[in-house]
DNA sequence: GTGAAAGCGCTAACAC
DNA sequence: GTGTTAGCGCTTTCAC
């Protein structure tokens, strides 16, 4: 029993192809009569139209393609959501793919998204290699980097400078008084904007003739356990720090409980600094600094660019957009 | 600068459309010395296949449509993430939509993921509306639910029952001595598999005698601040609990988090038993009870299914993949 | 090993 | 207000 395809309903409603198409859409002028005649008729043989034929057909799709490097904490979910909710009503729907913060898969997930000829993408960060922004530019439609600003756009952007992050954190650190830094992070090697922030959290300390005392990182990707780890780690080797830099908040909350667990006096004695402003840091039993970054909004920032960009006015456009995340959770 | 199209890319390598056609998919006999020339002009022109062509003419996708109700937690992406693994290989692509709990939304999504003629569709949970059912069932493709097994499953069925382990854990924490329990929980009108949880806990309280000696639930969505918020208003008005069952573990987080701000001593005085397993909690300052639920794995059993369903074999595969949580964090 | 013809299900453009 | 013709870019089928 194959699916009823528009000919059919067309000729159980008695009238063609055409005017079924036209009156399922609701464009141009068909006498209402007609049209309930033919929904009713789609209605009854459960008749779902067929996209393919649709956008092969008039040669445009409602698909934006989104590609993020990873789903396993929850910055990325909230972005898609943020997109997906910012796209709602606009007859569009986001098709995402999950890189792992791998460069070639990413470039073959870009590839392959490309051939269902979506009316833009979506993707992260700035620092994709050449072969892979050759393919976005050959596409021909909106291309929007998403979280960071640290580069040059293809065109269209959206983020926020993680340099300038990792740098207004530490000088809000130093302004608090704290002088003996330690690092912790995860997952250096791919995480290029975890990198970036901690280049310009280094920054700001050198210009103050500081440095990290002691450093931890793995090649594993965040988690609280892993933060909690390493930090307990790092507290053995160097036990005097009086604050210590995170790549994210999943990290610097196992760095709290890490401290909880040692005794360690959080804000006291030491201070603890993520980055993202996750729900979590609000509700913790010690505070926490974080710069809290807007995830959700970048995402609907991003939905909203693509609406533009792909509406019919084309009137020009802002191509950049900056957001700048607030720091939180320093007291004096 | 309109894309290449394959007829541009025979024209190119001096073939026809179906030489260059079978040498760029590989298939069928093309002398090596003619696949190189396509190839080679392929690569140069910056050919990308139109898989809007190529489906429409062949009638197969490789598209396999996910429902989720949310991204706002952590569990969802896992599960997607699990179906993004589990389906690297394949060829086949997920396309994923978010419903927000909400059954019209999600009707809506369905109908237009159906329009994009996938070759399997995985939704959320047993208790969709007879419409949705019936859209899916009309769809002629293997439908996969996910996540709950209390109810009857349109085709394929992967997850746990959540009756069950609202059930196992109330008699986990009986056996572990607790006796006055109170429930915190958020978005039940919604969250039917809280809902089953919390039935099922009560089922067995019931029949040892007991009940909930307190509860406090709210419409919003989970969070670590809303759990910590509820159990503060619910200890003010039933000091005297000895355990509190909670919707998931992001809520049962911030019950932890409020006992320590009040000084209640976790677990010794209070045990707080979650649901979902979650990586916080293992490093969560004080030990929690929870049910862990293989999120992951669920995700990549589902993928395995649309493999199987889609493939050529068609033999005999089972219907029903039953996952059971572990309950950790009571001790005694 | 390669090519020509037909057609997937729909819409655009134009006619009536 | 409705129908006709042509064609989107590819694969299938069959011929050579």
């Amino acid at each position: 029993m194959r699916k009823p395809t528009l000919e059919e309903v067309a000729i159980e409603a008695g009238v063609s192809k055409m005017t079924a198409s036209r009156a399922l859409r609701g464009v141009a002028d068909v006498s209402s009569e007609t049209r309930d005649r033919v929904i009713e008729a789609a209605t009854r043989m459960n008749y779902v139209g067929n996209r393919l034929a649709l956008s092969l057909s008039s040669q445009r799709t409602n698909l934006v393609a989104v590609v993020v490097p990873s789903m396993s904490n929850i910055v990325f979910p909230e972005v898609l959501a943020g997109i997906s909710a910012g796209l709602d009503g606009s007859g569009m729907q986001a098709v995402f793919g999950i890189s792992d913060y791998d460069m070639a898969k990413e470039r073959e997930i870009i590839r392959d998204m490309l051939s269902w000829q979506p009316c833009a993408i979506i993707v992260t960060g700035l620092d994709q290699p050449e072969e892979t922004v050759e393919l976005l530019r050959h596409a021909n439609i909106p291309v929007i980097q998403l979280m960071d600003l640290d580069g040059t756009p293809i065109d269209f952007n959206v983020g926020l400078s993680h340099g300038a992050a990792g740098e207004n954190m530490a000088e809000a650190l130093i302004a608090a008084g704290r002088r003996r830094f330690g690092y912790v992070g995860s997952a250096l090697a791919r995480d290029l904007r975890a990198r970036k922030r901690k280049a310009g959290f280094e920054r700001v300390l050198h210009a103050h003739g500081l440095g990290f005392a002691g450093q931890r990182t793995d090649d594993v990707f965040s988690s609280i356990a892993l933060g909690k780890q390493l930090t307990t780690s790092l507290l053995a080797a160097v036990p005097d720090l009086d604050c210590i830099y995170y790549s994210n908040d999943d990290m610097a909350s196992g760095g709290l409980f890490a401290c909880m667990e040692l005794g360690v006096a959080v804000p006291d004695k030491m201070l603890i600094a993520g980055f993202n402003g996750l729900d979590l840091v609000n509700s913790l039993p010690a505070p926490i600094a974080t710069s809290r970054s807007p995830r959700r909004a970048i995402g609907e920032a991003a939905a909203q660019l693509v609406r533009q960009a792909v509406g019919i006015g084309r009137e020009p456009m802002r191509k950049t957009i900056v957001f700048k995340p607030t720091i939180v959770g320093i007291d004096g």
